[in-house]
DNA sequence: AATTGTTACGAAAACGGTTTCGTGTTAATA
DNA sequence: TATTAACACGAAACCGTTTTCGTAACAATT
C-alpha cells in the first residue's frame, strides 16, 4: 500500500520548503529551473495530485454541484440528469445526487446537508409534497446565503432564481390541435393533481386549444389520476362511460395504461381513439402501436440547467446578472397511436 | 444576504476562544453551563452549521461515496443507484455519481478525479470497454492507495475487492428449465458479446440447462447482438430462419424487440414462442402480453454494495476483513410471455 | 565601500474545524 | 499556610493547500 503523497512529503524528502514545492509545481518564475525540475520529477514519480478537499477549503469552492430530484427511476429525470452530468463534467464539476422521493422533508434535509460547504450550487426539481404544500423557505434561505439554485421542470414562481422549463402550455395546445386537425371532437385529458405546475400548464394548453376551435369543454373528459395508486379501474370506467375520440396523457405511463385498456375494451388505436403522451421514453418507442409523444428533451434541459448554474457560479464576483428562465421547446413526435 | 457563520465569528462576538466555542457546541464537560448556554443560543440563533469541507480535511474522511456506472438511462443501473443512495443517505453519506458511458477513459478520469480526496470509497460497475480490454490498472492503483472499492454486476476476477453479483448462471438455468418443463425443445438465447461477464454467465447457465436435459446445443439458436446497433433485421432473419419454441434474452430491450418481431411474423406469444427476459423493468410490465422476466433486484444490490463499502470504510483501522462476494438471488417472474 | 537590484527561497497566515495540553483561579485538604 | 485538586478556559498544532511578504546571498552599480 502506498498512500497519497502530499506537498509536505515532497518538501521533506527534497529538503526544501512546502511553499517552494507548491510554486515549483505551478511553474512559478520564482523558483530556479534546477529546483523546479527536481521537484517536478519527484512529484511525477510519486504521482502527486493535490488534495481536492484542501483546495476546496482554500478556494472556498468545491467544484461540486448538488442535484436533487424527486425520483431517479423515471425516464425524464434520468435524461435530465445525464445532461447535467455531461455538461458539469466537461466543465470540471462533479455531481452529488440526492433523491427527495417526492418528500419535502428529504428535500430539506438533503439540501441543508449539502449546503454546508459540500457544493457550490444546486439544480433541483421540486418534490410533489413541496409543490403541494407551497413551502419554499428552505430554498429562500439557501439563496439568502448566496448559494445559487437552478430549478427545472417542476418550478415555482414563488422563488426568484434561474429556471429551465418546457413550453408545456404551447405543446399541449399543439397536441390537441393535432387531434382536432385529424377530425377528433371528443378530446380527453388524463392528468395528475394540478398542484404540479406542469400538469397545470398542460391543462391550460388543453383548454385553450379547445376554446380556440370552439369546442365546448366537457369536464367529464378530464380524468385526474394519482401518481402512486392503481388506476386501472378508474381508466376502464372512464373509457366505458365516455365516448372519446382522442386522449392526451401528461405522462408516459398514463398513456401506455390508457392504450392498453382502450385496446382491451375493443377499441382500435388510433382509428377509434388516438393517444398522445408526454415523455418520449422507452415505453413509447416499444409499444404497439408506437406511441405518439411529446419529447421533452431532458438531456438538453439538464445541460441548459447546468450551464445556467455554472455560468452564474463562475461569475459570482462580477455584476449580478438578472435571473433567467430558459424555455425548452418540446417536440411532438407523431407515431402510430395518433392519426396523421 | 447573510453568509454562513463560523466558529471564529461566534468566538469574536462572544469574546471567547474558538476552542471554547467548539467544545461548547459539542457539549463538552470542560465548559461551564453558563458559557455553553450562551454559545448554544447564539449558534442556534445564527443557524450555525459546521463546514463539511473543514471537517473532511480534519477527519480525513469526506462521507462521500463515488459511484461510477456505465449508463444511467437504464432501468437496472437506475434501481441499483437508488439502493445505493438510500442506504448511503441513511448512514449519513452523500453520493457522487459519474457516468462512464461505457468508456474506459471516462472511467479512469472520473475515478482519478474523485480519488484525490473527494470520496472515501467507490462503488462501480465496469464499463463495456473496460471489460473488453481487460484493463484494470486504474482499479488496482486505487486499491493500492487504500481506497476501498465495491464492484457490482459487471465485475472481474482480476481484482480483489468486495463484490455484489447476481446468480446469473443459476437463474439462466432456471429460466431454461422453465421453458423445458413447459414442453419447449428448441430454445434460443439472445445475448451480447460475451466479454460481459454477465452475458457469459447467462450463456453458461443456458448451455448447462440444455445439457442436463440432454438437449443438443444448436449454435444457430444463439443470437449475439450488439448494444448500440439497430438489430431489428438480425432478429427478423433469426426467427424466419429458425424454428424456435422459446427464447431467453439477456436484457429487457432484446426481449421486447424479439416479442414485437415475433408477433409481427405472425407467431403467438406464448403459445408458439415463449419469451423470458432479464431486468424486470417498466417495459416488461406494460407489454402485451406482459413479459416474463428475471428480476435482478437492483435496489437490493445497491443497498448491499453500499453496506459492504460503508462497513469496510468504518472498520478501516481495525483488522482487515477478507473480501466478500455477495450473491443476490434473482427471481423468475412468470407472466404472460411464457407458458406456466 | 556602500548602495541597489536580482534571484531564489522560506516563514507564516489563511481556509474552518477538532483536540491536546497548559494554566490561572478558586476551593478543598493537610 | 502551603499543597493539591477541580474547574474553566485559551493557545497552538494539525489537516493540505495557496499566496503574500520578508530576506539571505550574490551581482551590479556608483
Amino acid at each position: 500500500m502506498k498512500p497519497k503523497i502530499t506537498l509536505k512529503d515532497i518538501a521533506r524528502e527534497l529538503d526544501v520548503s512546502i511553499s517552494t514545492v507548491s510554486k515549483a509545481l505551478k511553474n512559478s518564475a520564482e523558483i530556479s529551473k534546477d529546483t523546479k525540475d527536481k521537484i517536478k520529477a519527484f512529484a511525477k514519480f510519486y504521482n502527486y495530485r493535490p488534495n481536492n478537499i484542501a483546495l476546496s477549503l482554500k478556494n472556498k469552492r468545491t467544484k461540486n454541484i448538488g442535484v436533487i430530484i424527486p425520483d431517479i427511476v423515471h425516464h425524464f429525470f434520468t435524461t435530465v440528469f445525464r445532461g447535467i452530468e455531461k455538461y458539469a463534467n466537461e466543465k470540471g464539476y462533479n455531481v452529488i445526487v440526492c433523491i427527495s422521493d417526492e418528500s419535502i422533508e428529504k428535500e430539506v434535509i438533503n439540501m441543508e446537508m449539502l449546503a454546508n460547504g459540500s457544493i457550490d450550487g444546486f439544480i433541483l426539481s421540486l418534490s410533489a409534497e413541496t409543490q403541494l404544500k407551497n413551502e419554499f423557505t428552505h430554498l429562500k434561505e439557501l439563496l439568502d446565503q448566496g448559494i445559487p439554485i437552478v430549478l427545472f421542470d417542476r418550478v415555482t414562481s414563488e422563488i426568484e432564481c434561474d429556471k429551465v422549463v418546457l413550453n408545456d402550455e404551447e405543446i399541449a395546445r399543439e397536441a390537441v390541435g393535432h387531434f382536432i386537425k385529424s377530425g377528433a371532437k371528443k378530446i380527453a385529458l388524463v392528468t395528475t393533481e394540478n398542484y404540479f405546475n406542469v400538469s397545470e400548464s398542460r391543462r391550460i394548453g388543453y383548454l385553450d386549444a379547445l376554446k380556440v376551435q370552439n369546442i365546448k369543454v366537457d369536464e367529464n373528459l378530464i380524468l385526474t389520476l394519482s401518481h402512486d395508486m392503481e388506476n386501472d379501474m378508474l381508466i376502464t370506467e372512464f373509457f366505458q362511460n365516455n365516448k372519446v375520440d382522442a386522449v392526451l396523457c401528461v405522462n408516459e405511463i398514463f398513456a401506455i395504461q390508457c392504450m392498453s385498456i382502450i385496446q382491451e375494451l375493443g377499441f382500435n388505436v388510433p382509428n377509434d381513439i388516438s393517444i398522445i403522451g408526454f415523455t418520449d421514453g422507452i415505453l413509447s418507442r416499444f409499444s404497439v402501436p408506437r406511441l405518439s409523444t411529446v419529447a421533452q428533451h431532458g438531456e438538453l434541459m439538464g445541460e441548459t440547467a447546468a450551464k445556467l448554474l455554472i455560468d452564474r457560479m463562475e461569475r459570482l464576483n462580477e455584476v449580478e446578472e438578472p435571473y433567467k428562465t430558459k424555455v425548452i421547446n418540446a417536440t411532438l413526435i407523431k407515431r402510430g397511436s395518433s392519426i396523421n
